[in-house]
DNA sequence: AGCACGCCGACT
DNA sequence: GTCGGCGTGCTC
């Protein structure tokens, strides 16, 4: 019996994708394997695509196409990771080519190119039709095989395969593919002066913004172009005009970070002394991995508490087995000194993958994994997916944080991926944060994980003296700038002795909200006990949950007070106060809109860090990276807003936020202080993130998602819809919701279902893309993943979803 | 998505 | 009578 490939084939969408048969050729059939990448041909025009093979079996092959060629010697795939594909596919709603295509490192994306060689001796020209017959004698005109593949090429962009393919069939051509991979760094464009212009600038005619770029650079010396553009109110155009005129040059900045150099010191885990509590997590762990049981663990360790040790004596433990470990971390840029730890440790058996590396670094660090030559990785979320074989522990470090939940499909949880590694090979999967998520915690409640608990700080370092102050007192007493007067003196006087302040602001207040300057309630939505949002635009309160809307009211609902007051607050104009009060401090402002590129945002961290600044301001990104010895300082501003993103999760985030915030600090000589200011200092988050009393969080947040049935007590599934159109994208998230409704009723699930929506998403438009969505609360089994499958490939063939794009995302976040 | 097939209007 | 508009349906 002939061999059939079923093939993963890239280029599909979701609604008809599916595993297609293609006959493998004889002289195929010793090389090819499950997991090796194959060259297609697709569709009616027969353009070629590259695919997986996902799996081969015999069978007739009668009808089928055939592989055209076989990219792979050995498989880029292994076993064990195209069952995960299998599941990725199942629970993220994702095409099977996304889902190998994220176990690869971006440089193994390969591109076919096609050349073509005339046969010399090919007569049979009467055989032709008429248009293969043309084409040949072009093609037989040209000189030199470069000309003849560009001629072809050109031909196939005009006129389709169909003649090409022809001549092919009839022997007149014969043609060959040549797969290259793609490596090729995405580099930031920079933008200077020339020497010319520095030396003399009078000798340039420039016009007014040109001027004003050229003065910007004169100012800082260099500058991604985009930077440079926004810095100056001015677009990309000018600065290329500046650099046409010669005053200016681009260049590409090699920005991406090297491969983390070795430390200088050299550590032994022999060397590692552990308190008891840090002892007891491990020999907990360490009995599992004996046990060769696969097992997840969740690590509650206060902020301090020494959790990294752990982690490096388990990770020790592991590799003395001769099993590998794996540690993730949420976001590399902002914990560089972890790696180092490693590397001191371990040396070159760490392999590091994460975005910071070059394409060409992640692709050695991923052959170097495969070949066996590192059994230590570090990495972010993706590298979940690192080809190792011989899983023994896999950590995932601050688990609660939600950028191990990918925004783009395949829409992973790393946990999940985690987890399933973890059971195909044996091996125990350890979460730890000082904040867990309320759903790992909840399972770790449940007996579903092995709770380790870790509550001393180690070395019995103090907690920052943290002041919560009321600013409700501060505009009683006529203060109306945002800054508290003790944080204002405490600024002051870190100025004075030479101490660096940060201020955190949080970002996802950006939508204001209505609340009452009496009673302090903000305004909330009657369904859904989440505060309206106030837009501006059409002037009404919403709820981004269910979608209720009315007009702004005049009256606080809870205690009748007239005095309302819409919250909202940005980063500039938190500078422009600071600059009023304090206009000798330097002050540097890190947030999305001045922080275009890696370049950037690693300046600003070391100039920070060599005292260029006094004072750092900026939104949660910078909430994580604080470990800059000479803060002593942390003002956290607007904590509120955050609170009230119109998110379940906001709570969450605003306390895990504020008790990391509040336990970086004093862990230097001098102990740290913290400010909260607040509008609701009654609020239990502020006193219990004071106090890093995560038990007590978790039993108010819990009783919420009770009560309210929110995760974990369901799981919710985005369904998001994005179009050209605010009304189209609307008109097909309806249509989509009708055919939910129809579907459910005829599916009648043994699972309760609630479906919400659709609402417009809360950053409505991205991208010039209108979004909406529709939240389904379900519980995630196969019913009802078989159900969300069905309505995915059901809605695309709706009318009215034609030009709208939708994806559905179990646990996704809400507030996007 | 991307491409071909097919069924209607403006045109040489 | 033909060229080309884009509606419809399929992709091994």
């Amino acid at each position: 019996m002939p061999l059939i490939a079923e093939v993963a084939v890239s280029g599909t969408a979701y609604s008809f994708d599916m595993l297609f048969s293609y006959a493998v050729p004889e002289n195929f059939s010793d090389t090819i394997a499950c997991g090796c990448r194959v060259l297609v041909t697709f569709g009616k025009g027969n353009n070629r695509r590259i695919g997986v093979v996902m799996k081969l079996t015999e069978g007739e092959s009668k009808g089928l196409k055939s592989l055209v060629a076989v990219v792979d010697e050995t498989p880029v795939i292994s076993a064990e990771l195209l069952k995960l594909a299998f599941y990725l596919r199942e629970n993220t709603f994702c095409t099977y080519f996304d889902a190998v295509k994220t176990m690869l490192p971006p440089a193994m994306s390969v591109s076919a190119k096609e050349t073509f060689r005339l046969v010399k001796n090919f007569t049979d020209i009467s055989s032709l039709s008429p248009q293969a017959a043309a084409l040949l004698e072009d093609l037989s005109v040209v000189s030199g095989s470069r000309e003849l593949n560009e001629l072809a090429e050109k031909y196939i962009i005009s006129h389709g395969r169909r003649d090409i393919d022809e001549l092919c069939d009839a022997g007149a051509l014969e043609t060959d593919n040549v797969f290259r991979q793609a490596v090729g760094d995405a580099a930031v464009r920079m933008v200077r002066l020339t020497e010319k212009y520095m030396a003399e600038p009078e000798c340039f005619n420039l016009t007014p913004k040109q001027k004003k770029v050229a003065d910007f650079l004169g100012e800082f010396g260099a500058a991604a172009v985009k930077e440079a553009a926004y810095m100056c109110g001015v677009t990309d155009a000018v600065v290329k005009r500046l650099c046409a005129n010669g005053a200016a040059e681009e260049y590409e900045a090699e920005v991406l970070r090297k491969v983390e150099d070795f430390a200088d010191e050299q550590r032994s885990p022999e060397d590692i002394v552990l308190s008891e509590q840090q002892q007891n997590a491990r020999d907990a762990v360490f009995a599992q991995l004996s046990e060769r049981k696969p097992a997840v663990f969740l690590l509650h360790g206060v902020t301090g508490s020494g959790k990294t040790s752990v982690f490096e004596k388990l990770i020790d433990d592991t590799v003395k087995m001769r099993r590998q470990a794996m540690l993730l971390i949420p976001e590399i840029g902002l914990t560089p000194q972890i790696l180092k730890r490693f590397r001191s440790m371990f040396g070159e058996r760490v392999a590091v993958i994460h975005s910071g590396l070059s394409l060409g670094q992640r692709l050695d660090e991923y052959k170097r994994i495969k070949r066996g030559g590192a059994d230590i990785v570090i990495g972010t979320r993706s590298a979940v997916f690192a080809p190792l074989d011989n899983i023994g522990l896999i950590i995932i470090d601050e688990e609660g944080e939600r950028s191990y939940k990918s925004d783009s499909s395949p829409r992973y949880i790393t946990h999940d991926i985690a987890k399933q590694r973890c059971a195909y090979h044996n091996a125990s999967l350890l979460l730890a944060s000082a904040t867990p998520s309320i759903e790992s915690y909840y399972l770790a409640e449940r007996g579903a994980y092995r709770l380790l608990e870790m509550n001393e700080r180690y070395g019995n370092s103090p907690l920052p003296e943290v002041s919560i102050i009321d600013m409700n007192l501060e505009r009683g007493d006529g203060n109306r700038t945002e800054f508290s007067r003790k944080l204002a003196e405490e600024i002051s006087l870190n100025l004075k002795n030479g101490e660096q302040s940060i201020l955190l602001l949080n970002r996802r207040g950006y939508h204001t909200i209505i609340s009452c300057c009496d009673c302090y309630q903000p305004v909330y939505c009657p369904n859904c006990s989440v505060p309206l949002t106030y837009h501006k635009k059409n002037n009404k309160l919403m709820c981004h949950y269910c979608g209720y809307v009315s007009d702004p009211i005049e009256e606080c609902p809870s205690c009748g007070s007239k005095h309302l007051k819409n919250m909202g607050f940005g980063t500039q104009k938190l500078e422009e106060e600071l600059n009023m009060f304090f206009p000798k401090a330097r002050i540097l402002r890190m947030d999305a809109d001045t922080t275009f590129s890696r370049y950037s945002y690693e300046k600003n961290f070391t100039d920070f860090r060599e005292g260029k600044y006094d004072i750092m301001i900026g939104t949660q990104m910078i909430g994580k990276g604080l470990d800059f010895p000479n803060v002593t300082l942390v003002g956290v501003l607007s904590v509120d807003k955050a609170l009230y993103a119109g998110d379940f999760r906001s709570y969450e985030r605003t306390f895990s936020l504020i008790t990391q915030v509040v336990g970086r600090g004093g862990r230097g000589q001098r102990r740290g202080r913290a400010v909260l200011q607040t509008f609701i200092p009654e609020h239990y988050i502020m006193n219990l993130a004071a106090a890093q009393d995560y038990k007590g969080f978790y039993n108010e947040e819990i009783a919420i998602r009770r009560a309210m049935i929110f995760p974990p007590l369901c799981d919710m599934c985005i369904f998001c819809f994005s179009g050209n159109e605010d009304i189209s994208a609307r008109l097909g998230a309806d249509a989509v919701l009708k055919l939910m409704n129809l579907r459910l009723r005829e599916l009648q699930p043994k699972t309760p279902v609630r479906v919400l929506g659709p609402v417009r998403c809360s950053y409505g438009r991205i991208n010039g893309k209108y979004r909406y969505r529709i939240i389904m609360k379900c519980k995630n089994n196969a019913e009802m993943r078989g159900f969300i499958s069905i309505v995915l490939t059901e809605a695309a063939k709706l009318k009215e979803m034609k030009n709208i794009a939708l994806y559905a995302d179990m646990n996704g976040d809400v507030g996007v």
